[in-house]
Order: C-alpha cells, then sequence, then structure tokens
DNA sequence: GGCACCCGAGATCGAAACGGTATTGGACGC
DNA sequence: GCGTCCAATACCGTTTCGATCTCGGGTGCC
C-alpha cells in the first residue's frame, strides 16, 4: 500500500472511470488499472465492480474511500504543520519585525 | 512523501538512531539515512538535529511525527475497516446459506 | 596527542517497482 | 457482424530503492 495507490483510488472512485482518472491525475490508464489492481490485492478484497460502463464502487470500496481521504488530507495537513513550525510555532524572535504577521 | 518514509522517520524518531531504526526496520542503515534526507528535503525544514551520539528530534519534527503517528494508524484502520467490510458490515447477505453465523 | 570506536553520510551497483506504448478481450449499439 | 468504449494484459525503458563498501566527524581512552 502506498500513497500513490491511495491517490488513484481517490481519483477513479470519484470519476467512476480508469480513464477519467488517469487524465486527472496525468499518467496513463494501464498504470491506474494496475495499482487498483494491486491494492484490491493487498486489502483482500474488490473494492470496485467492474462494469462495461466503467467502476462503480463497492461496499468495501466505499469504507475505504473515506479513510483514503483522510489520509491523503492528513498528509497535507502533516507536511504542513512541519513547515509551518519551522518558521514559528506561535510566536516570532521579532528580528527587527514589528508586526507579529 | 512516501509510506515508507513516514515509517523509516517515526522508527528514527522513536530510536533517536539511524542505526537502531534500520535494524528496527530490517533494512540497512544508509537507505534510512537517505530517506530521512529525502523527507526533510521535501518537507523543507529539517526534522532532525545530528548529533555525534544520534539524531535528536527538532521541533519540526515533533510536530511531524505525531501527524506521522497519526497517518500510519490512518492506514492501517483503511485497509482493516475495507476488509472487515467486505466480510460483513453487520448483517451478512445469508446468501441461502444453511447455517446464519 | 594519537588511536580506536561510535555515529551518520556519500559513492556505486544490482534488483525491484513504476509508468508508457501497443495490444487483447468483453459488452453494447447499429 | 462490425465499430466503439471500457478495463486488463504483455512487454520494454526508465527510475527508484536497497545493499555493500567506504569516508568524514566527534568522543573517550590511554
Amino acid at each position: 500500500m502506498s500513497l500513490a495507490q491511495i491517490r488513484y483510488f481517490v481519483a477513479v472512485a470519484e470519476e467512476g472511470h480508469v480513464g477519467r482518472a488517469a487524465e486527472r491525475l496525468h499518467v496513463a490508464q494501464p498504470p491506474v488499472s494496475r495499482q487498483i489492481r494491486a491494492l484490491e490485492d493487498e486489502i483482500g478484497t474488490p473494492l470496485f465492480a467492474r462494469t462495461p460502463r466503467g467502476m462503480t464502487l463497492l461496499p468495501p470500496g466505499e469504507v475505504f474511500l473515506d479513510h483514503a481521504r483522510a489520509i491523503l488530507e492528513a498528509v497535507e495537513r502533516a507536511g504542513d504543520a512541519a513547515r509551518a513550525f519551522a518558521a514559528g510555532p506561535c510566536v516570532r524572535p521579532a528580528r527587527r519585525s514589528s508586526a507579529a504577521g
């Protein structure tokens, strides 16, 4: 399980199409299809139902989608929080700076 | 940023040693050192202070550690939730099986 | 003061993973 | 039956990753 797989999964779940998701992710279709397969294989249960019109989220997929979004958001926040703390957690050393920002 | 980097980071933060963390992760020391460097580079700020006795968590690193643990736990829960839902969220569809449980 | 020992970091090489292109197989509409 | 649209597979080049080997920095000991 990788963050790329989670990103791919969210894109496919939201688009309902592997090809569409691939476009949104700026990658080709086969890699997305493959990673979704790998994700399902690792989790141990199908996440999508393959229909002639695209991909439909199965119940386990819907559950996973909720968690997947939370994970991606947490990753964003993690880096953001560390960066913000590096600049100054709450007080700035006030090096000839009048405004606190 | 990858889940492996996050796992490496947590291990180093908890051990205070790159070598120790590598042992715990069952990998060699250089890869861990490199991934930590890459993580710091991607976030844009140092997470550890390199001391002659090992690695010490800097304030941004402490903040990131909290988020990192949450991410890893969320990943665990995501797969677990999907698996549990695949077996049956609360009721089983009872596909003409003789025994209900 | 020199030497041995700890630590992390760098260089290099082989293996695994990833993504891209081309192609296949299944379902629907005409 | 054929063309179209969809995901899945085969195959290949590139990239990334990890392992081994080696180096530089700092400390403690004698």
